[in-house]
DNA sequence: CGCCTGCTTGACCTCGCTCAAGGCCCGTGG
DNA sequence: CCACGGGCCTTGAGCGAGGTCAAGCAGGCG
């Protein structure tokens, strides 16, 4: 157990402003730490976890397997995320998580979690808001695969990913850390590999981004945002971060 | 105020073992009834609510415009179900929310919700674990939309609706209503109208459901679920519903 | 009777998929 | 130092699921 930097503290001090005694609480949950290895499965569909994990580093995905073979990418976690928060609540996972880069996790007792929602209501209504920003993403991940042509498609991905690794603290301006491949990006928008490729040189022509080498450059904010529909209220940013 | 017959009790029973204190703690959240015509909005994308609202009787949409005209219908809502439930922690809505047939609605002020939850753990518990699962359903169908040929999309979505249906007491064996129209199933999978007919004409030549007059009736549930590629894991009923 | 909403059909087109092959980069081992 | 192999990216060619446009039809209601 961490005393200075708990993870979890990290995490919520990014959106509540944390009393003193709810500090000392959260230090109280305990942390396994452990390193997984890029496209290790952390836990699976059918799992009953008895314990929840933040990303400390690296990047995860939420996936799942369709019937004729395909994989679906549902969710992107990067650090501070909390991917399998919902088990929690719901006893059975109903999608795999996996590493998509190598990454720190730190796994904490979901009984230790309980207890610190019941003794400290306003954390309890924190992690429950985040659940529910994690809601507004999937439902508009639902309106960018079935609405959105191939291009906006891209657009919108990376506007969001820009804007969610500076809120983790990971970009510098224009750019942030992009350690997927197409084939990821693929799976994230419904895709083929094939079509992700052209569309990306596409995006590329238009000198809109520069994606590669695990990077992504956007070049022309604005215009990026107009071609992906992107309106970045669906991410509930205290009004701290969308400043 | 119902006293004997408190909507939200009624939903709270389904699928939580509320106690006699927790009965009469729930009785004491306002209702404040109202009757919505279809097509109307009931929620708007911005607002603020002050409220939220369960719905008692008819069909009910969240859905989202895009960009260039189209509208993705992002859930359905039906008898007892809490369509913005999430506006207790995210001040600000992502989605409207519209009824799809003629509506009683059951409001109930953001306030007493919050005082119920601090009061009751258990509770505050349980209406969490109801958005977790409707973000479960959330994840499932960006699958379905972006992953199933129309066929099986089609399938999955009446799957669903059946079994929702009879979670919410509104069918019998095989058949439930289905007060929606072409376009709004287009709406819900993400396919032109032209090719919800045709597709729901190839459905019905395979002699697996009927479907028209408002109501849904399934044939042949094994090949149906087959087809639609359907566990209802994602749906995580209580274990008294999923037999 | 006439209109409006919802369903159906036909014809044509296109976005994105599939299959297949080739290129680039880098790490490993001989 | 070079050969080899394996990811990953790129390109070409052909095809097909599903979109779009346009029109006609059926039934319920004022």
């Amino acid at each position: 157990m961490l005393q200075s930097i708990h993870p979890l503290l990290t995490r919520l001090e990014r959106t509540l402003d944390v009393t003193e005694s709810e500090r000392s609480a959260i230090r109280r949950v305990g942390v396994q730490p452990a390193a997984v290895e890029a496209d290790e499965v952390i836990v699976r569909e059918g799992d009953r976890p008895s314990r929840c994990f933040l990303v400390a580093e690296g990047w995860a995905a939420t996936s799942k397997l369709v019937g004729h073979g395909g994989r679906q990418i549902l969710a992107l976690h990067l650090a501070g995320d909390l991917p399998d928060l919902h088990s929690l609540h719901l006893t059975i996972l109903d999608s795999d998580i996996c590493a998509i880069t190598n990454c720190q996790l730190a796994f904490m007792p979901h009984r230790d979690m309980h207890r610190l929602c019941h003794e400290h209501p306003r954390i309890a209504d924190e992690l429950w808001r985040i659940t529910l920003v994690d809601a507004s993403i999937y439902r508009e991940w639902m309106v960018n695969v079935s609405q959105r042509q191939a291009l906006s498609r891209l657009a919108h991905l990376f506007c969001e990913l820009l804007v969610r690794s500076r809120m983790a603290g990971l970009a510098q301006d224009g750019s942030c850390p992009l350690p997927i491949t197409q084939a990821d990006v693929a799976e994230m928008t419904g895709l083929s590999l094939v079509h992700v490729n052209r569309t990306l040189q596409d995006l590329r022509a238009q000198n809109l981004i520069s994606v590669g080498h695990g990077t992504l450059t956007v070049h022309d904010w604005d215009r990026l945002v107009e071609l992906g529909d992107f309106r970045p209220d669906y991410l509930h940013l205290s009004p701290v971060h969308a400043a």
